[in-house]
DNA sequence: GCTTGACCCTCCAGTAACTGGAAGGCCCAT
DNA sequence: ATGGGCCTTCCAGTTACTGGAGGGTCAAGC
């Protein structure tokens, strides 16, 4: 099938699809036109990386679990290890963003958000006072 | 005195004083020799800009904060409504964060990790309970 | 048979916010 | 004068695409 019914079946842009042969990820056919041609088994590689990289793995991460997925004899471990490691990153990134949102919270509760110069928003900012430290 | 100093005062590298300076955020003098020259104001701004953009703000945003920052009849409302905006962003990727994080969990918990092929994080990715086609 | 419009192709450039490196100039101490 | 550490500019690379120019292909309608 051509790129354009692929691209609707996996859910992804046809931008995408071309980037994705052109690094490598998913390689289709091409028909005598020249078009490129799209059978089952790429659909469902690229449906696999849509719920992938919908899941926040990188392309690299990617790489590997679409290669470990095509190896019948890898171990489950090794997916594993990888989605733990996606978590221990959303886990470190979520409390990145609390941080930031307690800050800016208390900032902007403090700011009366009129139309007086005085903001202690900026003056955090400016001043290098501690509450804004991670 | 010297972009090192300067990017040392300023918790910066070096080089992210020098693109500063190139998308027009903070220009310093020039000395002689040709060597960036900053002054206690350039520094003043560029820790405030370190400050800003750890709290998450874009350098668009930092224009804004930067140029309110400078204008004494700024309204702190403006600067409010940035930080809220902020703050209405990190709630929408904290959710989604959150999100991506039970689905790796509850995943990761229905894998054994061992060595043997059955692997329910890859069978999810593959969209559901189905094997592969290939 | 011609046109129209949807689809497809490749290649180039741009995004955010830097980061790394090459090639070379300047300054200070030995 | 030489060595090391700083500084300069410019170019390329990062991530994962996205947009657009310029052009080819295909099927339908007149």
């Amino acid at each position: 099938m051509n790129i354009g019914q692929a691209a609707e079946r996996a859910g992804l842009p046809v931008k995408t699809l071309r980037y994705y042969e052109e690094i490598g990820l998913v390689a289709p056919d091409r028909q005598s036109n020249g078009y490129r041609d799209y059978g089952e088994a790429e659909v469902h590689k690229l449906r696999f990386l849509q719920r992938a990289r919908g899941l926040g793995f990188s392309i690299e991460d990617c790489r590997a679990l679409l290669s470990l997925y095509e190896d019948r004899n890898r171990a489950s471990a090794d997916v594993k290890r990888l989605a733990l490691a996606r978590i221990d990153d959303i886990d470190r990134k979520l409390e990145e963003l609390k941080g930031l949102r307690a800050t800016l919270d208390s900032l902007a509760r403090a700011c009366q958000g009129n139309d007086r110069p005085d903001c202690p928003i900026l003056e955090d900012l400016a001043g290098g006072n501690s509450r804004s430290d991670r």
